[in-house]
DNA sequence: GTTATATAGTTGCAAGTGAGACTAATATTA
DNA sequence: TAATATTAGTCTCACTTGCAACTATATAAC
C-alpha cells in the first residue's frame, strides 16, 4: 500500500509544493534576523553556524553539510574571511584544502544569533505539543533519508 | 509547555534547517523532470500548474497562490504566452489586470507532466504508511497556519 | 469633478547564482 | 617514476533574481 493513490494533481496535497512554499516562507520569516540585523546573507549564516557547530571544517565538508553549490561555499567563506570572521589555514596534509574555523569575532556574533533563531524557532512551534514537534522531524528525517537512497 | 526548550543550536534539530535542506533537495528532484524534458523553469511550472488547478487567473493571484515574486510572476507569464501555453485576456472590469489560462497545448503539456510528478512523489513517500503520511502534511498544514498568524 | 491614493503588471539595474573551465595539489596506475 | 586521473577551491560568464521605479488604470476623498 502506499501514502497516495492520486492519478491529478491537487497543488495544496502535493508534498513537494507543501514542502517548499513552507521552507520559503520559514527561511524568509528567519533570514530577516541575520540579514537585517546582522549584514548576513543566508550562505554566510550557514557557513557560519556549521563551523561552530562543527569546529573546523574545509569548504568541501561545508558543501556536503549544507548542500550548497561550492561556488556558493567558496563566495561566503571569502566574505566571511574578509570580514574577520572566520580564519582560514591550509590543512596540513592536503595544501589544496583550507581549514576554517570562526574567529574569536566570529564565534561572539554567533552566539548573539542562536538565542535570537531560537526564539524565533519557538515561536513558531508554540502551538505544537512535544509530541508532535517529535513526530514532525520524525517524518522529516524519514523523508530526507529515503531521498538518500533515490537520488 | 513547549515543543523544544533549548539554549544551544543543534543544525540537524533545527526546523528551519532540516526544513529548508529538505525542500532543496526534493524540488532539485522533481525540478529535473520539467527542466530537463519539457524546458520549463521552476516559476513556469508553478504558473502552469496553478492555471491547470483554478482554469483562470490573473497574476496577482498567481502571486498570492505561490508567493513568488511579481516579477518573477510576469516573466514566467511572459516566456509561457510567447511559447503559446498561454493565453492572456484583458480581465472584463479592470483593464490594467490581464485573465490568464492555458491554451490547448498548455494543457496538453501540462497533461503529460502531471503522471511524471506524481510517480515521482509516490517514489518519495514509498516506505510512508498512509497514517504517517497524513500526519506528515497535517502538521505541515499547521505550521502553515501557524505562520500565517506570526508574520 | 479633480486631486490624491492604491493597485496590476512591466522593466531596469545591481547583485547573486549555477555550471563549468581552470589552477594547484594529491592519488592512482603502469 | 612518469603518465593519468581525481580532488580542493577559485573564477568567469551567462542567466536569474529581488527591489524599486515606472506606466496605466481604478478607487477614494474632498
Amino acid at each position: 500500500m502506499t501514502a497516495t493513490n492520486r492519478t491529478d494533481l491537487k497543488l495544496q496535497a502535493f508534498l513537494p509544493y507543501v514542502l517548499n512554499n513552507l521552507a520559503e516562507r520559514v527561511s524568509a520569516g528567519l533570514s530577516g534576523i541575520y540579514i537585517d540585523e546582522y549584514q548576513l546573507s543566508i550562505p554566510e549564516w550557514r557557513v557560519i553556524a556549521n563551523l561552530a557547530e562543527h569546529n573546523t571544517l574545509n569548504a568541501r565538508q561545508i558543501v556536503a553539510f549544507t548542500t550548497m553549490e561550492k561556488s556558493k561555499v567558496s563566495r561566503a567563506v571569502g566574505n566571511l574571511s574578509e570580514r574577520g570572521l572566520i580564519a582560514q589555514q591550509r590543512a596540513e596534509g592536503d595544501s589544496r584544502a583550507k581549514d576554517l574555523t570562526l574567529t574569536e569575532e566570529g564565534l561572539a556574533l554567533y552566539r548573539s544569533i542562536v538565542p535570537r533563531v531560537l526564539d524565533w524557532e519557538r515561536e513558531l512551534l508554540a502551538d505544537m505539543t512535544p509530541g508532535e514537534y517529535r513526530d514532525l522531524m520524525y517524518l522529516l528525517e524519514k523523508l530526507r533519508s529515503r531521498l538518500d537512497t533515490i537520488s
